[in-house]
DNA sequence: ATAAATTAATCAATCGTTTGATTAATTTTG
DNA sequence: CAAAATTAATCAAACGATTGATTAATTTAT
């Protein structure tokens, strides 16, 4: 097989990806037939177990696929010791904002199948990945509470859950947001001009808030 | 049928919706069959059919049974004047924490039904009734700021996003939420010794740190 | 006795996966 | 270089299992 060969497969591999995320963000894991999938690809159905195993596994290769673009981001920044931890903060709010409303359909997807109170073998690799990135967080938090930037008295584990539990409930509700925030948050325009950078500027100040070390101020 | 057959009858229908609640939260709506529901529930597989007509059915009784009692709760928190905007925050936080914990099972589902797109009745219904909770906080918040009692420099909006999503990543990712707090957040006895007190008290001070009405610190 | 409740058995449909065959491309061999 | 052997890609068909739903028979309650 020659290179010419090898991109046409890739390119097909990831046309199918296409479509099966797509697919499974509107009807769920198991509301999306392989049948439905392969038939929306134009591909046959074979080859879906023939790329990546089975269907698990096609939902898998979904998660790899976004998760590998954005990871070695996140990374870097909590891994670059020329900033400081309030900067390390900025930077991983920006990144990651930009990412999941740039990604909400994927996201959506992601978070109904991890929802499912139920062990699998997908929902353990699901947390395995996810957790990766909160591990990134958490270590600027200790970090900087370690260092004395950030007081010491928060709740670093539920902070995370706010973090993450912010950004979810603007794109897992679009219609309960959307009401809330008074446009549509689905909107491409939108997210770019409104949406993204107010959600930066609060965040940052609610954690700047939340986490500053002031001279403990009773009640 | 007498009084007490027909209580029997309404016993075995709630208790059915309580197993299929429990079941439609671990595994999804197309990943609960309705075999797995019956057997949990210890009821022939047409019973269900029988009472509910389909497994949609089902499905839909849950919620009606739900809704019924979600309504007039937290309304009287938001009319009281007799307190004053710190102390119904803290009322508000604590009511909304004990309900949805409690229910956390029928709140995984509401939030997965509620994360589609696409727009149906259902996803209307639930959407006009999470609102009415919604703005009962936000007249809180927004009599708070107008009496001063609240910075004016808050994001009203986003801060809903906050404490809805914050107790949202806890109840429906309770997999990723019970490895980053440290024990299972699905535990009945963690639930009311660990996870309510800690979430009540980190809500309480996350809202009073960006809150307060400080005299402007620069920086 | 009659209506309601419950059961086991069964239904057609659909599920994800596997199979064996076929085509196309690449490598190996003579 | 050309024939043979090997590999990769693709397909239609069928697999056994499971799905939600229904039937008809039986039990229970009034």
């Amino acid at each position: 097989m020659n290179q010419a060969m090898e991109k046409d497969k890739i390119d097909k591999k990831d046309h199918i990806l296409d479509v099966a995320e797509k697919v499974f963000a509107e009807l769920g894991y198991e509301g999306a037939s392989t049948r439905l999938i392969s038939g929306e690809a134009n591909v046959n159905m074979a080859m879906l177990n023939y790329y990546f195993g089975s269907k698990e596994g096609v939902f898998l290769a979904i998660f790899e696929r976004r998760i590998a673009s954005f990871q070695s981001v996140l990374l870097s920044i909590g891994n670059d010791d020329s900033i400081n931890a309030w900067e390390k903060l900025d930077k991983y709010i920006d990144s990651y904002v930009d990412r999941v409303v740039n990604n909400n359909c994927f996201h959506v997807m992601l978070n109904r199948e991890i929802s499912k109170s139920k062990k699998t073998d997908l929902t353990d690799q699901i947390t395995k990945i996810i957790m990766r990135n909160v591990t990134v967080f958490q270590n600027i938090i200790a970090n900087g509470i370690k260092s004395g930037e950030f007081s010491k008295d928060v709740d670093q584990q539920l902070l995370v859950a706010t973090i993450f539990g912010t950004k979810n409930y603007i794109v897992n509700t679009p219609h309960i947001s959307s009401l809330i925030i008074g446009y549509d948050v689905m909107d491409k325009d939108n997210q770019d001009e409104k949406l993204k950078p107010r959600l930066k500027t609060y965040l940052k100040k609610l954690l700047k808030a939340y986490l500053v070390n002031e001279n403990d101020n009773n009640k």
